[in-house]
DNA sequence: GCGATTCTGAAACGTTTCTTTCGGGCTCGC
DNA sequence: GCGAGCCCGAAAGAAACGTTTCAGAATCGC
């Protein structure tokens, strides 16, 4: 069968209409008519669907060149997969002078991965909601993170901080936390990353921020942080890499884009407070003019 | 069962996901990891391709609120059927049920068009000559960064401190750099990141390093540091975003890229240190276990 | 630390699904 | 009109599948 190997189903019942009975027929046009939806079904709905008997359907998935019926079901998901999610690292994005396995391209195809699978995951809804509340001025927002998350923690604090007032960056040392807590007020914001090795001071952070009546939002990976049980909202990077580390390449796409979106959500502010940090850089002439 | 029932498979999982446990999250981010396909397979196949045991698919199936996997599956496939008709993402790897012009996608988009034209640019040889610099444990690093890139710096220090010694991070504060200066033998390196708005004090400290003999290397963007001119090598990094800020993204994709490497490139020594590190992790008992 | 609780997969079980058999029914040619 | 040959589906048999049970393992809370 290898001339039809390469083959959709729907081509292989075209190419083969001629050569098939009544009832054949019959069920070509009910599985094309649905496509390829119901001939994911069991044979005896596809059956009743199509108005013929069990034996015909699989007469057919073997007059096709299948060996029974659940290979051509296989076919189905095989090109529903092919259709649906191609594969955005295409090796056109790589390092073209690097060969395959170097690992900037190992590198480029995981980071890739990780991006469309995270993107996969991620319900805009969650992203609107965590960016309604970030926006929102009347609450003041505490910025926290892990031991490799810090950094992430401090990009965000710093980006955001221009953006909007009321932005706490909490210490590393967790014999402080408790301090920052006590000031937290009902509606407050606890932005907590968090990947694995999960750390069991935040969680607790976490717990105690939200017996205050502050509302937490996480960042963490693909497995989750024991803190996402008491977040209002959280966000789940896939962090695979070729590497003894994660990788936090997607985390931080995420927190650009969720600072982007909070920048756009209020622009005019935004605008103004970009301006007079400018302002405030040219007094302390601590950049060049430009480059 | 009446609140989600008209919500996708996928919806579920993530609403719940919160609740669910470390088989069945491995699943779930299995499941939506090819979406839907992956979920029109047998139990038997979804279990192998997750990683996990028949039960745990059909606790999980139960837990969204279906009555057992094949009612699972047939919700997938009324889901399929619905949005068949529509034209189906061109733009695979897509938060798919956002639309195009969501901030999220928009911001994918630029971020993937920017490690695309990074790698197009990145010379092997650049990235195999800082390699080497950076594996050779006779050389001292030093690290700084700017305003906005201090966070990248971080990272970086952070995570090239396990795999070797002799690292610094240097203080944000200007003032104190010509301490470190001081300290510099011949050959150390000076690893230095500095996107627009570029620092003057930074390409200040890479002309005082160099006089002293350090080799200065630079993570900039696609225009460069004026830095560039002193380093022994030099990363350009693509940074454009819809945003009023610059994308960090990739030059956080080098820098993790660069880490594997030297961590490669020392393995029996970095994982020597790396088990060290895990006695004193269990000695604070900083983290929990695992998951 | 040490029980209590929860989680997890191997194995057994019952069910559904797929396949084959086989005889009635239909078509077509003479 | 009549028989040969093909088509078709009911029913039985075979295989795969989904589900439940249960005990070991991991985790959590004290």
């Amino acid at each position: 069968m290898a001339s039809t190997a390469d083959l959709t189903v729907a081509e292989r019942i075209r190419s083969r209409f001629a050569s098939l009975t009544r009832a054949e027929r019959q069920l070509a046009d009910a599985l094309l008519a649905s496509y390829p939806v119901l001939g994911l079904d069991s044979i005896a709905s596809v059956a009743e669907a199509s108005g013929v008997s069990g034996p015909t359907v699989v007469r057919m998935a073997k007059k096709l060149g299948f060996a029974g019926f659940p290979e051509l079901q296989a076919a189905l998901r095989a090109e529903l997969e092919a259709t649906i999610s191609t594969p955005i690292a295409k090796h056109d994005g790589w390092a073209a002078e690097a060969p395959d396995t170097h690992i900037l391209n190992r590198f480029a195809e995981a980071v890739m991965e990780n991006l469309r699978q995270t993107l996969a995951r991620i319900d805009p809804k969650t992203f609107d909601g965590a960016v309604a509340l970030l926006s929102d001025r009347e609450r003041r927002i505490y910025v926290v993170g892990g031991r490799i998350s810090r950094a992430l923690a401090d990009y965000f604090f710093t980006h955001l901080q221009v953006v909007r007032p009321g932005l706490t960056l909490i210490a590393p040392n967790a014999n402080t936390w408790p301090h920052y807590v006590l000031n937290m007020q009902p509606g407050d914001l606890l932005v907590l990353f968090d990947v694995r090795r999960y750390e069991h001071d935040l969680l607790r952070l976490a717990e105690m921020a939200k017996a205050q009546g502050a509302v937490p939002l996480v960042f963490t990976d693909q497995w989750g942080s024991p803190a996402t049980k008491h977040a209002a909202h959280s966000f789940h990077a896939r962090i695979e890499a070729p590497s003894a580390w994660d990788s936090s390449v997607v985390t931080l796409f995420i927190v650009e884009a969720l600072i982007a979106a909070v920048q756009d959500s209020g622009w005019t502010e935004t605008r103004e407070r970009m301006r007079s940090l400018e302002a405030l850089f040219d007094q302390t002439r601590l950049f060049r003019k430009f480059v």
